[in-house]
DNA sequence: TCAACTTTCTCCACTCACAGGACAAAGAGC
DNA sequence: GCTCTTTGTCCTGTGAGTGGAGAAAGTTGA
């Protein structure tokens, strides 16, 4: 099919496209009642809207007691690709305008290798999924890095992970591969974005998202916006400082929360437990695997390795202790936890808790959940979709 | 004069009511340049706001190579109370409709006497000021309180230091005694708006405000405006955690800030200090004064008292290690510092500074001002009077 | 099977918001 | 005095939006 060139032309359309993408299939009846509208003038956008081909009729609905509604619903031809470049893996998925995954890549991945090399990859994931009949093309993509971004631009900017990607036109360059727009944005944010639109954070507007993977990001949502702070580096977290005068941080300061506790922290102090003897298990898996990872540490723990659930278990209460002083700050309705070590599971939750809801005010812990995050690898993704899809169904 | 019922009739009305407060007498023509409106459209709703009498004609301008234009203003009889209420003090301060203080008295108090006893003195500072034939009567007023507010009904909430004040409906009792619309938030938001208006954070849409006074508190502004979180505790940052198992708090844990840096601490450690014979100048200014607070240290420090000068350094790197924390997490655009101890000045100041920019990322930090409040204690009640006209110029 | 009621959707007339041009008023500059 | 500029008003045309009438297409119960 040819690509999706309309844009929604007032508010009202931009309203409309949104409602059908987050609540599927709708009668003009249905969408009135949504809108604020009179029924003639929603009827009058919904035709202008059929026209573009954003939307299409969908058949006839059952009966709620008189005369049957005529559905429309999102045009079922439209593509979005989603792309989260994490520091050592790639997740590539096809989602329609509802922003349901219809196919999904992960691949392994250095960032590091800089963006002519990553984009090569991700070009060829997205071929590969093409190839298999999901989409002909795509009208739009989001796509997610590990470090502070320029929003407008869709440029990185100063990623301390991801050497020779500092200003480097990520928008643009993809744009131009790909032939469809394309939004940039910090992959911790897309998260909380996925979360927001699909998964534990859907009802609620302002929240915390705490992502711990290779280093440990957080994604700000205010009044249901991602909050990107003055240069874009908001809910850079990892490198507050966790203890004072303490382990030295790759950033060049002591004591920051990553070098506690992240997917490499963690692996490192497996790597010491496992030479120096403390642990049977993690010696076992060294020994197998020639290396050891955070999923090890899991394993191991969950296999009841003490000394596994140990560093999970402290680790927790570092990241409990920052979380704690940015409740205090924020006083979020929500606070998710995800990322790679959500497979540490209710060990690392349980940390987390303890110190938060012991050391924040009860008046913002009194009805605070803490929770882990519901879709996964895939968060990341739906939350591209969602980007480019909120920039396409905003008025040009 | 009979005081203000009319209110904006729509969102152009809005605009243009808050363009004249924050401009000053303008034309149609000024107007007209900042609003995106056509001149018939613009001069339309000009009459109407005319014929409500919340605007008035203020005379010709000079020519500017042309005809001379027609000024229009705020109605000059318009009235604002601000109330700024703290734990060891009240300010209160008569407005006109532009926000310019036209009368301010401040007195000693103690919040913990409840809200009944407060809002006698309140209401008699008020009529004080009423006496001096600033105001025949108020159109509206905004009251600032020390603690955590529910919003939308003006009621305070679990405030820690106010026993008594507890779900008080502050905004109903005080609507009712004043006979105009009220306002009620928190005093560090207050402050934050004030700095925001006629202060040092004019031209930032986000940026913190951290209040140290009796307590220490942050006022949080996103995209301009400012943020409550979900129930209404953000920016309560006195109870972070800035060292782990350190001095116990009045809250039950231990390592509060507010335990380390704030006017109540400065004269706990003051006092420690002058008994223990550590500071000669300290011991005699308890031996005249028959007690020490944070203005003694101040004053001490500014006549090069050693003792003093390192406890402000201490406490300013302890909060500047906060702030660091919440720089990295929130991304400013400026941090502002006010309250009672900012008579600490520079020391403190350079403390907090260097603790910031040490610790924080530079791509957070790189382009970050951190500075004084400009309107010292005038910017609680002129974020007061701006809370309140904020309120009544949108439409009803 | 038919009448009465519901729900959905379309059509049409009317109102109001707003833009933009013509024009008048008032001044500056030469 | 003449021209140019700025300001403000008046008027008309256009498009957005409302709300009611009524047609279309159902359900339900007698």
């Amino acid at each position: 099919m040819r690509r999706m060139t309309a844009r929604p032309a007032n508010a009202h359309q931009a309203r409309l496209l949104k409602l059908l993408r987050d609540g599927g299939p709708n009668s003009r009846a249905q969408l009135g009642d949504q809108v604020d509208l009179s029924r003639s003038k929603l009827a009058v956008e919904v035709d202008r809207l059929l026209e573009t081909g954003l939307v299409v009729a969908d058949g006839l609905a059952a009966s709620r007691g008189g005369r049957r509604s005529h559905n429309v619903r999102l045009n079922p031809g439209l593509r979005f690709l989603g792309v989260d470049i994490g520091a050592t893996s790639v997740d590539v998925a096809v989602t329609n305008a509802e922003l349901e995954t219809l196919g999904h890549l992960n691949q392994p991945l250095d960032v590091r290798e800089g963006p002519v090399a990553v984009f090569e990859q991700v070009l060829s994931m997205a071929a590969k999924l093409r190839a298999t009949g999901l989409a002909e093309g795509f009208d739009g993509a989001g796509i997610g890095v590990p470090g502070p971004v320029r929003f407008p631009e869709g440029v990185p900017v100063a990623p301390p992970i991801m050497p020779g990607w500092d200003g480097f036109p990520v928008r643009e360059a993809l744009s131009q591969e790909l032939g469809c727009p394309v939004m940039v944005d910090n992959d911790v944010n897309l998260m909380a974005m996925g979360e927001q639109h699909a998964g534990v954070a859907r009802t609620v507007a302002d929240f915390l998202c705490v992502k711990i993977g290779t280093g440990i990001g957080c994604g700000i949502v205010v009044g249901g916006h991602v909050y990107r702070g003055t240069t874009g580096s908001a809910g850079d977290i990892g490198h507050i400082q966790a203890v004072p005068d303490g382990r030295p941080c790759a950033c060049g300061n002591r004591g920051c929360l990553e070098a506690y506790f992240s997917g490499a922290a963690l692996a490192r102090d497996a790597l010491e437990a496992a030479q120096q003897g403390l642990s049977v298990e993690l010696a076992a898996r060294l020994a197998t695997n020639g290396g050891l990872t955070a999923v090890d540490v899991a394993a191991a723990a969950a296999a009841g390795d003490a000394t596994s659930l140990e560093m999970i278990r402290e680790g927790g209460n570092r990241v409990g202790q920052v979380i704690a002083g940015l409740v205090s700050f924020f006083n979020p309705g929500l606070v998710v936890i995800g990322g790679g070590v959500t497979g540490l599971g209710h060990t690392l939750l349980a940390a987390i808790r303890t110190q938060v809801y012991r050391q924040s005010l009860p008046l913002a812990t009194g009805n605070l959940p803490i929770v882990l995050g519901e879709l996964g690898p895939t968060a990341g993704v739906i939350g591209a979709a969602r980007l480019i899809s909120d920039h396409l169904f905003s008025p040009a």
